[in-house]
RNA sequence: GGCCUCAUGGUCAAGCGGUUAAGACGCCGCCCUCUCAAGGCGGAAUCACGAGUUCGAUUCUCGUUGGGGCUACCA
């Protein structure tokens, strides 16, 4: 069998779309898992819709997310240019050669007569009408300057047919085509033509991509026939939705790689959860490294029907990467964000950390999570008020100077000296631990709830900070 | 409109003629716990509809309905 080769060609736009990264990492795992190659093409031949600096941002979402691309612009290879530009030319002698083979011809209709080939119901076909103009005459009207376009000449009865590895056999009636246009005005060819030349040029066996295709796939195959080229194998994926009747979309920022890792999501997180979207493995698992998917990866795993992102569980997905991490790891990765928080600087970003680590879902929720800890505002004393915890008023009143006392003749302040101290006074005193560390959390933070407890808490402050509120609390409470 | 295609809880989904119809997210409850999380345990919730085929349909066939895609000098 010959080598599995499949590809991701995608616009450059601008921005990674979470489906096309999708489609990337299905060619990927594919390719990998059948000892294969995976190669980047751009297609760009579209000028008007040219991005600056749209190819890095397609290598950078592909390679941060770890599907490294053993063929591209930027890395070379053996079939290259792997830009669609830049093989111009070539799209050009091959149109001609189809010309000759009678699977395509030379177009000089107008745009207006074009137009009026419209229908009533607004419905548009073209009708051949340039179909009989002679080889001779075609050329004389080009050399003399005339604007044309190749289009492709598809039959106008029959069936096609071809094997979706996805979705079965798929036939369409070769009336319900048109004959597209294989060359623009401007030389450059539509992606109807190119992907047929390149997939067949650069020897891709699988093509992988998403359903728009699925309809358009027997006008290429003619082509494939035409030259006396092998057709490849064809895996069509189903959309990602952002809910039951819209796709996801750059428009709603819902569809953009770039803004969810800004968001702080993580790029492992987002390429598993993406997987799962549309494939299940046979062992069911839910978190998976790429080489797992890699060696899990088959294609009947994969559903046929459009699925909904969720973005609920991304940030589930996503907590899930975070506990996983060491604090080390977390610390290191979380940076960028706690530059934005208020404790930058001012407190152990580790122990922070230790703090939080389980109790965010994506990295951006940290300034929000820790700004209490540098905001200790007036509360109300009703706060003490819980019965739950045996907590009141009173309690708090009787509590609160034995607490300070006790903080103050520790010398090694950190949570374990801490607890272990405070416990043993609650023990001494007769009354639950519980009691007296809710009494001083309150006491530190004026909150009903914080992540992290009260010792925890007063070793990310420090002994003076911790003495000083608690004390400024008890002053409030007389 | 025409053509292609899809259809299991709110969402992702397993299932491939006989099952108490998995699992995950979310939701609810309980346990644990220095509050909240995390963790543990449990619960509610699904085969779109109608005809067939069959001893028996979630599963096969047809139709209906609903969704998606294509119908560009965009990919």
């Amino acid at each position: 069998m010959e080598k599995v080769r499949t590809r991701f060609a995608p616009s450059p736009t601008g921005f990674m779309h979470l489906g096309g990264l999708r489609t990337a990492l299905y060619a990927y795992l594919y390719a990998k898992h059948n000892g294969g190659d995976f190669i980047l093409r751009i297609e760009d031949t579209d000028r008007e819709r040219f991005v600056e600096g749209a190819l890095e941002v397609i290598y950078s979402s592909l390679i941060n997310s770890g599907l490294k691309y053993d063929e591209g612009p930027d890395v070379g290879g053996d079939y290259g240019p792997y830009t669609q530009s830049e093989r111009k030319e070539m799209y050009m002698q091959y149109a001609k050669k189809l010309i000759d083979l009678g699977g395509a011809y030379y177009c000089f209709c107008t745009k207006e007569r074009l137009e009026s080939l419209t229908d009533e119901n607004g419905n548009r076909k073209y009708d051949k009408h340039c179909l009989k103009i002679s080889k001779e005459e075609a050329e004389e009207r080009i050399k003399n300057g005339e604007p044309f376009v190749i289009r492709q000449n598809i039959p106008e009865k029959g069936v096609s047919s071809y094997e979706d590895l996805i979705f079965g056999t798929i036939e369409v009636d070769y009336a319900d085509l048109e004959d597209n246009i294989l060359i623009k005005s401007d030389g450059m060819p539509t992606y109807n033509f190119a992907n047929v030349i390149d997939d067949h040029l650069m020897k891709i066996s699988h093509v992988i991509r998403g359903t728009e295709y699925l309809s358009s796939t027997p006008k290429y195959n003619l082509m494939y026939d035409a030259f006396g080229w092998e057709r490849p194998v064809y895996i069509h994926l189903p959309t990602i939705m952002k809910d039951a009747t819209r796709k996801l979309s750059k428009r709603y920022g819902d569809a953009n790689f770039d803004d969810f890792i800004n968001k702080g999501y993580l790029e492992e997180a987002i390429i598993n959860y993406v997987a799962l979207l549309g494939w299940c493995p046979k062992n069911n698992a839910e978190k998976m490294t790429i080489p797992e998917m890699i060696e899990l990866f088959d294609l009947s795993g994969i559903s046929k029907s459009p699925s909904i992102f969720d973005d609920v569980k991304l940030r589930w997905l996503n907590g899930e990467y975070l506990k996983a991490m060491d604090n080390e790891e977390f610390v290191k990765r979380a940076e960028p964000f706690f530059k934005n928080s208020s404790v930058y600087g001012k407190y152990d970003i580790g122990k922070v950390a230790k703090l939080i680590k389980n109790r965010i879902e994506i990295l951006s929720d940290i300034p929000e999570k820790v700004a209490f800890l540098t905001e200790f505002n007036d509360f109300d004393n009703a706060l003490y008020e819980n019965n739950k915890q045996k907590s009141s008023v009173e309690v708090a009143k009787t509590l609160l100077p034995t607490i300070i006392e006790t903080l103050n003749g520790i010398d090694n302040f950190t949570n374990d000296v801490i607890f272990a101290t405070l416990s043993e006074k609650a023990n001494e005193l007769g009354v639950k631990s519980k009691t007296l560390f809710y009494v001083m959390r309150i006491a530190l933070t004026g909150l009903e709830v914080t992540p992290g407890g009260a010792t925890e808490i007063a070793d990310i402050l420090g002994k003076e900070d911790t003495i000083s509120r608690l004390t400024k609390s008890l002053n409030k409470l007389n």
